[in-house]
RNA sequence: CGCGGGAUGGAGCAGUUGGUAGCUCGUCGGGCUCAUAACCCGAAGGUCGUAGGUUCAAGUCCUACUCCCGCAACCA
């Protein structure tokens, strides 16, 4: 392997239309932040790129919905965001944003270099045009009648009933979104990227990769089997880069094309800010720099075929030496997907606990092979049992026995005392740093915890509570060791626990000098300088049975009046008919009689009843919900149902009563 | 046959090119008492989802099956 004169990492770009959750802290932006932290204590020369990913149709859709600008959307989006990264501990050397200037303008660039070489090809398409929105209609744009099935709602995508594919154009009767217009038809030109033919080169090149992440190797297989296709660059919008050819205003660039080069401009952004305008080329166009993408599994696509590829077009740059993409991260064995509500956003969560503990936490449980788990559990046990027990008891039995026995002043060390555990820990600092250099970040910590635990060991075996009784030199040689001890912990763990690094240094009463890697398991301190103020690092927790920071919408005030409650029309019914919905795993179609009207509900029930055992039954339903369509089929009420962990009842009376009767 | 991931002692996970099944937590027994009832030592506990196959040898490779999960268009 080629020796690496700088590093340049990147972590995915979050897409600034929702609030950062755990599983994107474990997907990218924690492997990336602790190997950054580890090579930055190695003085490596390393810069740690990210920021919002800001265009694209879904933020536009949102503006419309929220009936604000994109602007705002964004803006809510990239300043929490940032936030939360922050007060995680994950520093970046710049956090930029693909709405910024410099970005379009590189963009801009990069296209036309593709562009001045003919690498683009041109296809003239033909494109669903309002005259009264005066814009053409990107898919997610129209609705209209689905050809295959008839529904009546499908999306210029998909049909969200049958489930088809589809094309704008093959809609009937298709109408805008935005205004309810009859769109037209009209030929539009756009740029497409000849990926097909980067296909040999690409795999040539990735296959030389041989150290790569068995999940990303698979993941990229498959599509090099499949074969790659072009890819369409612009799209007739709005909102994004304007394609930067004349005859051509009114189209942007697709942001898959756009985002990735964020990582440039945002490089160029640092160096303006540092004064060094040219500087970034040094990262970005040298052929020793070492470009590593941290990703979740859901964008290896793009960072290990796409975005290469386009550098290759471009020649310029370095091509990446590794994309160590993550699995998914799962909340309590189920789903973890900001869709569903399910989610722990990072805001939320970094309110009520130490960053370093969730830091841990992730850390200890990276979806580096497979998906993994986060529980709430787990979570207490790791902050009892591994930081309060292990770690800070460590330092805490240390301090507090200086403090005791030695007025607080660290006693002087003899030679050769402890010669074993000082041996163990520089064997362990070595072990480390290959695990961090292979990522293998879960294994890292749990080999930096080793180091705690044979400290405790080493405490517990000298037994300096004994040995002070008979001689006082010996045991503050032992003491003075387990300070030395402490202070290789708090480098140790810097890339995972920055903060408990910074504290336990203030602990020690110790300044940076040598805070570096090679320091670990070396002879820092001095003897006669006193201690800083002890403090318990990791206070043992409770957490309650509520899930303090599940993404329950935040209710202010959760108490409704008397008022409120008579809004909701709840009714007795009974099932007539039910049914299961076709090509759904979880709804059921019932038809219910409630008094003398009969209404349809489709209900997310089908996982807990059988069609069969409804029929007959007498349940509570809300009466006066406004009716929706699920799966294309409208719903015209809702059933009560209780349900935990998983299980679900319906809700029923207790004695028998005709349906149609009020429940309040 | 929509795409993808998984199944290893009570829980959560390792197991890299096939060669005595490991780690953290928990449990039980003991030790210590400097320390946040924390620390240290010892022990118990697994036919590695099922059924076949390849091999001197399979958790690891091949085939089929079962069950879980995520995503996609759903849980009103």
């Amino acid at each position: 392997m080629k020796k690496r004169k700088r590093y340049l990492i990147t972590a995915a770009l979050p897409y600034a239309n929702g609030y950062l959750h755990l599983g994107h802290i474990a997907g990218a932006y924690l492997p990336a932040d602790i190997f950054v932290r580890f090579k930055k204590l190695n003085n490596e020369d390393i810069i740690f790129i990210c920021g919002s990913d800001e265009h694209g149709t879904a933020i536009e859709i949102s503006a419309m919905k929220e009936k604000v600008s994109p602007k705002e959307i964004i803006d809510r989006y990239h300043f929490a965001n940032k936030d939360a990264f922050e007060k995680l501990g994950i520093n970046f050397d710049i956090f930029s944003r693909t709405s910024n200037e410099i970005h379009h303008k590189t963009s801009q660039d990069f296209f036309l270099n593709l562009y001045n070489k003919d690498l683009l090809t041109q296809r003239s398409e033909k494109q669903l045009y309002s005259e009264k929105d005066n814009r053409y209609l990107a898919d997610r744009f129209v609705e209209g009648t689905c050809p295959i099935c008839g529904y009546e709602e499908a999306r210029g995508d998909q049909c969200e009933s049958c489930g088809s594919n589809l094309t704008p154009l093959e809609l009937i009767n298709p109408k805008s979104k935005i205004s309810g217009d009859t769109p037209v038809i009209k030929e539009s030109i756009n740029y497409y990227f000849p990926l097909e033919n980067f296909q040999k080169k690409l795999e040539n090149w990735f296959r030389a990769n041989t150290n790569w992440k068995p999940n990303v190797k698979n993941y990229c297989e498959g599509w090099f089997k499949t074969g790659l296709k072009d890819r369409a660059i612009t799209r007739d919008l709005d909102w994004g880069v304007q394609v930067p050819i004349k005859g051509q205003e009114g189209k942007v660039i697709y942001v898959w094309f756009e985002a990735p080069i964020g990582y440039i401009s945002a490089t160029k952004e640092l160096f303006i800010q540092k004064g060094e305008p040219d500087k970034w080329k040094d990262y970005w166009c040298k052929d020793d720099t070492s470009l590593i993408h941290f990703i979740g599994k859901d964008n290896i696509i793009f960072h290990a075929i796409v975005f290469p590829a386009m550098l290759m077009a471009h020649g310029e740059f370095v091509l990446p030496e590794n994309v160590p993409a993550n699995e998914f991260l799962n909340l309590e064995g189920g789903k973890l997907s900001k869709s569903k509500g399910h989610g722990i956003l990072v805001k939320d969560i970094v309110k009520e606990f130490n960053p370093d503990l969730i830091r841990y936490t992730l850390a200890s449980n990276l979806p580096e092979n497979k998906d993994s788990d986060f529980s709430w559990d787990d979570f207490q046990i790791k902050n009892n049992n591994e930081l309060a027990a292990i770690l800070g008891n460590f330092i805490n039995r240390t301090v507090v026995f200086v403090k005791t026995k030695f007025e607080n002043i660290i006693p002087p060390g003899i030679e050769d005392e402890g010669k074993d555990i000082f041996g163990y820990i520089n064997s362990q600092k070595n072990l480390i740093s290959e695990l961090y250099d292979s990522f293998r970040f879960r294994d890292a910590l749990n080999e930096t915890m080793n180091i705690v635990r044979a400290a405790n060991k080493y405490f517990n075996d000298s037994e300096p509570w004994k040995v002070i009784k008979t001689d006082k030199e010996k045991c503050g040689s032992i003491i003075n060791n387990c300070l030395e001890i402490c202070h290789s912990i708090a480098i140790s763990i810097f890339p995972i626990l920055p903060l408990t690094s910074a504290k336990i240094l203030k602990i020690l009463n110790k300044d940076k000098s040598d805070f570096n890697w090679d320091r670990i398991g070396k002879f820092c301190l001095h003897s006669g300088i006193k201690l800083g103020e002890n403090e318990i690092l990791f206070p043992q927790l409770e957490i309650k049975a509520e899930k303090p920071a599940d993404t329950k919408r935040e209710e202010p005030d959760n108490l409704i009046t008397i008022d409120d409650f008579k809004k909701i029309n709840l009714r007795t019914a009974v099932i007539l008919e039910c049914e299961r919905v076709e090509k759904s795993r979880k709804l059921l179609k019932l038809k219910v009689k409630s008094g003398d009207k009969e209404k349809q509900i489709v209900a997310g029930i089908a996982e807990h009843y059988s069609p069969e055992e409804l029929k007959g039954k007498t349940i509570i339903i809300v009466d006066n919900l406004k009716p929706s369509k699920l799966m294309g089929i409208e719903s015209q009420g809702m059933l009560l149902a209780a349900k935990k962990d998983g299980k679900l009842t319906l809700v029923s009376t207790e004695k028998e009563i005709e349906d149609g009767a009020d429940v309040s």
